[in-house]
DNA sequence: TTTTTTTACGCAATCGTTACCGACAACGTT
DNA sequence: AACGTTGTCGGTAACGATTGCGTAAAAAAA
């Protein structure tokens, strides 16, 4: 099967007028007498031409199209931020190719690789947690292709940035679980290629500090697949709930690995009750049971940001030299889960 | 800024070639040398040549691409069929372009018009909670662009379709709650315009006169937007909740909707308890309190098959003309939430 | 009337790629 | 010696759209 479409050869043919002379009414020219520019307008509105953008993509050397590449949409956190992307691109008459890299380095490539080619005017990333080595971003970069990081980023490329204040986001979480006097508390996190790993690991870790608690690196727990392998996470809490001295409350690092360690603690047969929070943006925490404790992110505002800047960029006539670092501020919302009082 | 990339052209500048012989030599035709060949290959390897797939979708009319439409990418059912539609696609070489209509009608036609347009291969199709007239569909469809529906279907348009057993996922759901000893069970339910909605909305009628409990209507609410206005879902349950007869249960017919309103119930302040279910294909039903049951879907599944379906169509060479319409069964996940015992 | 200007349109190049159609050697056959 | 094969390659026309340039006819100015 293949799909026909009319074009502006169609129209010149009908109405007996050189493909230019189609071409030029279309767009209004002063230069067709209004007489042609009215039939040829009539005739197209009629047969419903719409111009082939892949004619134009070729031309123009723009698509008018943003890729954005995540590591996954079934994340609450990414959906929204997802939102917040085409809440602006559309408005500003972009559309957004998304893609999903699983956390999978070699996939976020071929995704970049792919969009790249298809002649995206940009792109929008948040790095997988595999990808340690982003020379094909920076390439790419160097050639000219707009890109804009959010979320997580790379130190590696110079460019435009949105992110949630990361380090106060998880220092937060981590003396609010002092406040309720656990005393060891453990946390769990992601590959330490992230930028938000390494950030709210400082976080955790300082909190600690200021509150006079010893770092035990035992209570440390990396998840190099960010809650995608549940094997793993099951790993690292057997791990912390097996050892001589177990932890009395966990702090998660990330969304998915939020709700799997969450799920995995719930189901654990023979389970002590525990402190938790974590980074996520589920809309439901307060359903849970018990109902979750959460460092929420402005996922939306900062997908409409790394938007603004991105098309800033796209339209902007001379390369960019000065970048925009953006911090939003997290939010800690504190629910049943993180009080000792009713473990 | 704009993104500079090598072409052909420029292999052949460089190795004093025409561009045809080069086009050659990449496509490994019989017509060249092996030397040559060797030549462009290594030249073109060292140079990160890449066709340029724009140029290519202009010349053979075809881009390897499909474009899915879906309601919310922010909805667990529709964020796992996604992957089980990647998961097909590209081992068969497509990529896919996922939009969203946020169950609004004009939004699914300027992302259908836009995907037909930057001349995807195929369509996904899963209508939105306005979409009524699907004459655009139609259109495009008798124009050549092949195209599948899952979940929610037309029956205006003759293809492949790909949905869950909704009508007995439904009337299990509606007897299990019926031997729960649920005498009132109300039915909140999306547009009155989806497949989906008339197909539940019979299994729970079916179900309830099979066990001779006379249907209400008063007890089926219909929330145009599937859960996505929380004031809508908001007037239903209140509506339901301070008539004079309450329901002693309620039974959701979609994953939003389920959410949201099982949200709202908990929130209510003076709440009688009632009996829940509703479709949904969260994975994390069991740590809600009260654990949930629920009508899950082979999404996944779904998603594959629908993809096989429609690149079996892009890729035949005459026009289909036998349709199938597969039936995948849907699982009751009975937890806490429809047990009249622990209300 | 002649020259210049304006109006309104067509031609052809361009974007990157493929594919049809030849071109032209170096052979082998009669 | 004349012709046909075969192996390698180049020229060029598409695909759909835009655009600079050229130019006929009509209108205006000389």
């Amino acid at each position: 099967m293949k799909f026909e479409s009319v074009t502006i050869k169609d129209i010149a043919k009908a109405l007996n007028l050189s493909i230019s002379t189609v071409s030029r009414a279309l767009r209004g020219s002063y230069e067709i007498s209004s007489e042609t520019k009215k039939a040829v307008l009539e005739y197209a509105e009629k047969i419903n031409y719409r111009p082939n953008p892949i004619a134009l993509s070729l031309k123009e050397r723009r698509t008018r199209a943003i890729g954005v590449v995540v590591s996954e949409i079934a994340n609450n956190f990414f959906s929204q931020a997802i939102n917040g992307i085409e809440s602006i691109a559309y408005n500003r008459g972009y559309h957004v190719i998304i893609t999903q890299s699983h956390e999978s380095q070699e996939r976020e490539r071929v995704n970049v690789e792919h969009l790249a080619a298809r002649g995206v005017d940009g792109l929008l990333v948040s790095l997988s947690s595999e990808s340690a080595d982003v020379s094909y971003l920076k390439e790419l970069y160097e050639k000219g292709m707009p890109i804009v990081f959010f979320d997580r980023v790379s130190s590696e490329i110079e460019t435009h940035t949105v992110v949630a204040n990361n380090y106060w986001g998880s220092y937060h979480a981590t003396e609010h679980l002092i406040y309720q006097e656990f005393k060891r508390i453990a946390h769990i996190t992601s590959s330490p290629h992230l930028s938000i790993t390494k950030e709210r690991l400082d976080g955790y870790k300082d909190a600690l500090a200021k509150h006079n608690i010893p770092l035990r690196e035992e209570l440390i727990k990396y998840c190099p697949h960010g809650g995608m392998k549940v094997p793993e996470v099951e790993e690292a809490i057997n791990a912390l709930m097996k050892a001589k001295q177990k932890p009395d409350a966990i702090f998660c690092a990330g969304d998915r690995l939020t709700m799997t360690c969450f799920g995995l603690l719930k189901r654990m047969k023979g389970k002590k009750e525990v402190g938790f929070t974590g980074f996520t943006n589920t809309a439901v925490g307060d359903l849970f049971a018990p109902a979750l404790t959460v460092i929420s992110q402005p996922a939306f505002e900062m997908g409409q940001t790394a938007t603004e800047f991105l098309i800033q960029m796209i339209e902007s006539r001379r390369p960019v030299t000065e970048f925009q670092n953006k911090v939003l501020e997290t939010e800690l919302i504190i629910r049943e889960s993180s009080k000792k009082s009713v473990l």
